[in-house]
DNA sequence: ATTTGTTTATTTGTAGGACAAATTGATTAA
DNA sequence: TTAATCAATTTGTCCTACAAATAAACAAAT
């Protein structure tokens, strides 16, 4: 059974192209908020496609919130600021500055989620994460389940701030950073990335276990950042200082 | 021409439906990661609608990263926390409890947006706020106006962090609390509710004027604390004492 | 016995036709 | 002028057909 990790240069369904084509017309202003798009029957001539492929299109855009459909009378743009969905791209993130910005955002997020975990996390959130520090620090330290133990810190810890949708956004962007991660262990001795990370994570969890609301932030937020640096990310110049 | 609010009671599209119920069952666990679903002809049978429409649906569970499709092989599940998109429940925002937990995640954004921006807005983003401010306190005080005006406001906060990620976080979390917020507005007298956001837009936009990081973090945090209670949130415990 | 190649059935991808349902604008009637 | 009706347009759904890719079974060769 293979993986759907082989889907490089895969040539993308006709559907899905169509669909970025005309998300991207949208997000641009190309096409403007409240103008009518042309018909399905017209685009699909246009790009020479069939209908149907437009309309599997469209059925994307909608479930985004980039258009509104009313029978017998057309298919409308909508406002991109106002869709219904974050859906940060993949490509951009390849850029270093963007990157930096990207785990600027994520050390807000759980330098918070920290934060207030310390007061709540209980007896089994802390055996989840214990579990979890011992599968780095492990003989298999194979990058596979190094990186998905590491995750699942991360997550126990989020999911102890008692707040449900901060759990879904650090998931979500901790989650798009994960392949980058991947590519920067690559590029660096694996042993030494590994240890770094293992004794950052164990500070964050004796911060926890103590209930130290204070430490627990401060050694989030130097470890968000610093594993920002070691996955090649220019983080913003006001975080300079704050990774030594 | 009609606007897009007027959906209320009208039946969603076959494809729609579908498409809801599948992305339930996976996220729920049901249909669990890498099994195989139903082909496209038995789902359309089960269902009793045409493969034209489950094509559709799938197509947008497709582009959430919900399944993966091989042509000749089928459609498969992935798990639901390695999703591309950050997608909120509207429904279950009529909760109370999740609106505060809601406000908590926006306190923590834009709080720290308003601490970036203090440092780095220049004078064409402070006339932009001020614009704002005068367009909610204006003579014109409709609550359509008032509100988007509220929003850019927040929004050009956002921007002026520098951070584009951060503004694409809180524009969407925003959005998402607008409507609750014209609910908010309508069981409340009006102008109490105006003139306290309006003075609480003053105090952050003078705190971003001086530059004065601290302080601009603190009444951001507390305005968004209060707009939350005035919307009927039910704010976390340990939030509790900030809105006073 | 293992590998290699071939065949065959299954499944998704795309195209196109047909008609229903809803909207819009023009025309007609009161 | 207003209301009702009709016709054209557009999206919604269903259907058939075939291409393309996959996978399993089988046969053949080493």
């Amino acid at each position: 059974m293979k993986k759907p990790a082989q889907f490089i240069g895969q040539p993308e369904s006709l559907s899905t192209r169509v669909a970025d084509h005309l998300s991207r017309e949208i997000r641009s202003g190309r096409i403007a908020p409240a103008s009518r798009l042309p018909t399905e029957h017209d685009l699909a001539n246009d790009l020479g496609v069939s209908r149907n492929v437009v309309r599997e299109a469209l059925s994307q855009l909608r479930a985004d919130g980039l258009v509104y459909v009313r029978q017998g009378a057309g298919t409308f743009a909508l406002p991109p600021e106002e869709s219904k969905v974050i859906r940060l791209d993949p490509l951009s993130l390849g850029e270093a500055s963007d990157l930096g910005q990207l785990f600027e955002l994520r050390a807000i997020l759980e330098t918070e989620a920290a934060g207030l975990a310390a007061t709540r996390i209980g007896p089994q959130g802390l055996e989840v994460l214990r579990l979890a520090l011992e599968r780095m620090r492990g003989p298999e330290r194979k990058r596979d389940d190094s990186v998905a133990a590491d995750l699942e810190f991360h997550r126990e810890i989020s999911r102890a701030s008692g707040n449900a949708y901060i759990l879904t956004f650090t998931t979500y962007v901790a989650g798009q950073i994960k392949d980058t991660i991947y590519l920067a262990r690559r590029s660096q001795p694996i042993d030494i990335v590994v240890d770094e990370t293992v004794s950052e994570h164990e500070a964050i969890f004796t911060a926890l276990k103590d209930g130290d609301e204070v430490l627990a932030r401060q050694v989030m937020r130097r470890h968000i950042l610093r594993s920002g640096v070691r996955a090649g990310a220019e983080l913003p110049d006001h975080l300079n200082g704050e990774t030594k």
